[in-house]
DNA sequence: AATAATCGTTATTAATCATACCAAATAGTC
DNA sequence: GACTATTTGGTATGATTAATAACGATTATT
C-alpha cells in the first residue's frame, strides 16, 4: 500500500543537490555535524556502550543494571518498603512489581508485610540474594570498572563522575 | 505529554532489619551506598535529566531529540540515503522508517529516489525542515546548551563531552 | 542467466515507561 | 466511633522504543 508518496510533496529547494537527485559515487564518512557538540547526544551513546558492557560482565549473574541497583539498594537499606526503594530509583511503582516478582521467585529477596504498617512490604535480601550481589559487586569492581578506569584513568573517572552527579542533581 | 516523574522524599526506618519484620519508626534518607560510585548509574540518571530538559526546551517545535539528531543529520549530509544516516544514529532500518513517514509527513524532509541506485532513497530537508532545524539550533543553544554551561562551567562542559566522546568511542 | 547481496519496508515481539484505577490498610477529622 | 482522605501494593492498559525475520524490488557477482 505505499507506492505513492514520494513523488509530491515537492520541497521548493533542493538546496544543493540537482534537481532530482544524483548522489555521486564517493562515500566519504557522514559528518556528525553539530552532534558531537551535542551533550545529550553523546550521553546517551557512551550510556549504551557502558550499559552493554556492564551486561557482559555480569552476564554469569544473569543481572541487569537495574535489577543489580535493585539489590544493592535493599541490601544496604533493610527495612524499606517497595515504594521507598522504586522511588529512590526512579522507577514507578506498578512497574516495580514485576521487578520484584522476578527477583522473587529467583529466591533473591523476599517481601515480609511489615508488622507496623500491614499494607506495605519491606523488602530484604536472602542468603542466596546476598551471594550474588556480592558476586556482582566483585564481577563489576574487577572487569566494568576496572575497564573504565583503562579507558579514562582514574581521575577522569572521578571527575566525570562528579560531574554526571553534579547533573543529576543540580540540573 | 506529561513529563513529571523524579523521586520523592523517603521516610522510613534506620536500624537494621532483624529476622521477621518490625521496622522502628523514623526516617533517614535512603543510602545510596556502592550505587553513587556506578558510572552506568549515574550516566543514566544525566542522560534523563538532559533529554527531559532538552525536550522542554524545544517544546515549541515539537522536536525529539532523536528527530533533531535526524534533521541535523539529513542537513549535514545532502545526498545520503536511509540505511547511511539511520546507521549513524544507531537506528535499525525497520525502526527509522516510521520515524521518517512522521518527519515526511510533517514536511520536515522527503525522501528522493536514487538517480544511480533506485532502491535507495535519498533525503534531503524541504524548506519548512531547514526552518525548523534552525529554529531548533537556536534554542537549544541558547537554552538547553547555555543552561549546561551554567551548571559546569565551559571547561567543565568541555572535559565531560571529551570523555563521553572517549567512552562512546574506545570502550 | 543464476545467485547473492542490498535497500526500504512490513509484521511482529520484547522491553521500557507511563496512567488510571482498585482493595486493603492507615491516618485524620469531626 | 464514624467519615473521609491518603497511602501501599497491585492490575490492567497504552505508548514508546528496540530488535528480528522476512519480502519485493533492485543491483552486484559469478
Amino acid at each position: 500500500m505505499t507506492g505513492s508518496r514520494a513523488a509530491e510533496l515537492n520541497a521548493s529547494k533542493p538546496g544543493k543537490a540537482g534537481d532530482v537527485v544524483d548522489d555521486h559515487e564517493e562515500a566519504g564518512q557522514i559528518k556528525m555535524g553539530e552532534l558531537s557538540e551535542l551533550l545529550g547526544y553523546s550521553l546517551k551513546r557512551a550510556q549504551l556502550r557502558i550499559f552493554d558492557d556492564f551486561i557482559r560482565c555480569v552476564a554469569s549473574l544473569n543481572l541487569t543494571p537495574a535489577q543489580f541497583s535493585v539489590l544493592l539498594l535493599i541490601d544496604r537499606n533493610p527495612g524499606r518498603n517497595q515504594t521507598e526503594i522504586a522511588n529512590t530509583l526512579g522507577i514507578l511503582r506498578p512497574n516495580f512489581v514485576a521487578m520484584l516478582d522476578s527477583l522473587e521467585s529467583r529466591e533473591l529477596c523476599v517481601r515480609v508485610r511489615s508488622a507496623n504498617d500491614r499494607r506495605s512490604h519491606i523488602l530484604m535480601l536472602t542468603d542466596n540474594g546476598r551471594t550474588i550481589l556480592a558476586r556482582a559487586k566483585k564481577l563489576v569492581a574487577t572487569k566494568h570498572e576496572a575497564r573504565l578506569n583503562e579507558v579514562l584513568g582514574p581521575a577522569n573517572r572521578a571527575a566525570l563522575l562528579g560531574m554526571l552527579a553534579t547533573l543529576a542533581r543540580d540540573f
